[in-house]
DNA sequence: CCGTAATGTTGATGGCGTAAACATAGCGTG
DNA sequence: CACGCTATGTTTACGCCATCAACATTACGG
């Protein structure tokens, strides 16, 4: 299996795995069609027989950033045990996946117009935000979901910029559970016993 | 002062006002060098007279934006009256300048190794979230000043990037001095009667 | 008043996304 | 087993881009 020669095999997956390994060390406005199709030992108009354009392309590589960036937030939660200390987790590893991947994150999120890859109400990272949320704040669950997803994007797009030292001790501090939601008007039913 | 020939006379501004205006209505990555020249009437490589390269045009640009948003946050800030009102309304302020100039907004943050473009120290923006911090949680205030900052950023590009639907309710919701910075550990010593 | 520095121009290079026309190979049906 | 259809690649070409090198024009200070 190692040189087809005309007939790839699977080239689709094959420039996915290409555009990841790009936004390991190089941005999004840096990863050219061609190129992935180089490092795919292809021709560069092959890419069209799998993706309508170069938009679609990165369509595909944002939406497997959302799925990994919901496993990194399960991970933490269950390793926080769930309950406020889990929601916090869920936020700070928000922002430290944004630091450890920062292209795929930017371009998960950048932009919304890829209009596909982007993060819709049945990603997994959306649904812990919205469960955690309603647990905590009940009837005020959407203000404090937006104020926690604010925050955690905020400070993760801020680091990314260099407007923010990327520090982990900021991370928590700043994503903490006791200043940033408070018991919130006596509706705090926790999760953790 | 119509069309002089050869010299532009003021080329540099023209390049700037030039694409201002296409990032009205532009992406800033479809800001290309040579269309901010054929706006000036001026050949592409003119452009090199006054910029090293694209990436310093578009940290003019980026240092605009930033002022920009500085003069609209402060003309909220004042017509708040200051105290804690006025710093919710400097947060709503920068989601709202976000949502009006969207490219310039994106331009002005996104991509930090513009180097120069960026906010810092001595901005107003920077400046007054600084005081407003420090006047309401004294020896906390780094945390709020970082929490505040990240709501509004979180905010401002989550909605740009229509994750969350464009609402100036959602932003007064979200951006509220009740819930958001409710008085903090017995510091706040309010600057409005 | 004249030369030098500031400011523009033309022309070329190599990269990009993508469209059109052509080539190959693998698979399902006879 | 043969054959042709379709999925998948290739080559070539176009127009756009940022930028470099060499040359042209102007403004201004001695």
């Amino acid at each position: 299996m190692t040189e087809r020669n005309y007939h790839h095999g699977d080239l689709r997956s094959a420039l996915i795995e290409a555009g990841l390994d790009t936004l390991k060390t190089a941005d999004a406005d840096a990863v050219s069609l061609r190129e992935l199709a180089r490092k795919a030992g292809v021709s560069a108009t092959a890419v069209y027989r799998h993706f309508p354009d170069k938009k679609a392309l990165l369509a595909a590589l944002a939406a497997e950033g959302i799925a990994r960036l919901g496993t990194a937030q399960r991970i933490a939660s269950e390793q926080a045990g769930g309950g406020g200390a889990g929601f916090a987790a869920t936020g700070q590893a928000y922002v430290r996946f944004a630091l450890d991947n920062p292209a795929l994150f930017r371009l998960a999120f950048t932009h919304g117009d890829h209009a596909e890859g982007s993060m819709s109400g049945d990603d997994e990272a959306w649904r812990m935000l919205r469960d955690y949320a309603e647990s905590f704040a009940g009837a005020d669950a959407q203000r404090l979901q937006l104020q926690a997803w604010a925050v955690a994007h905020g400070l993760a797009m801020l680091m990314l910029d260099g407007l923010i030292p990327a520090d982990d001790r900021l991370i928590k501090s700043v994503i903490d559970q006791q200043t940033l939601f408070p018991v919130q008007s006596g509706n705090n039913n926790d999760a953790s016993p």
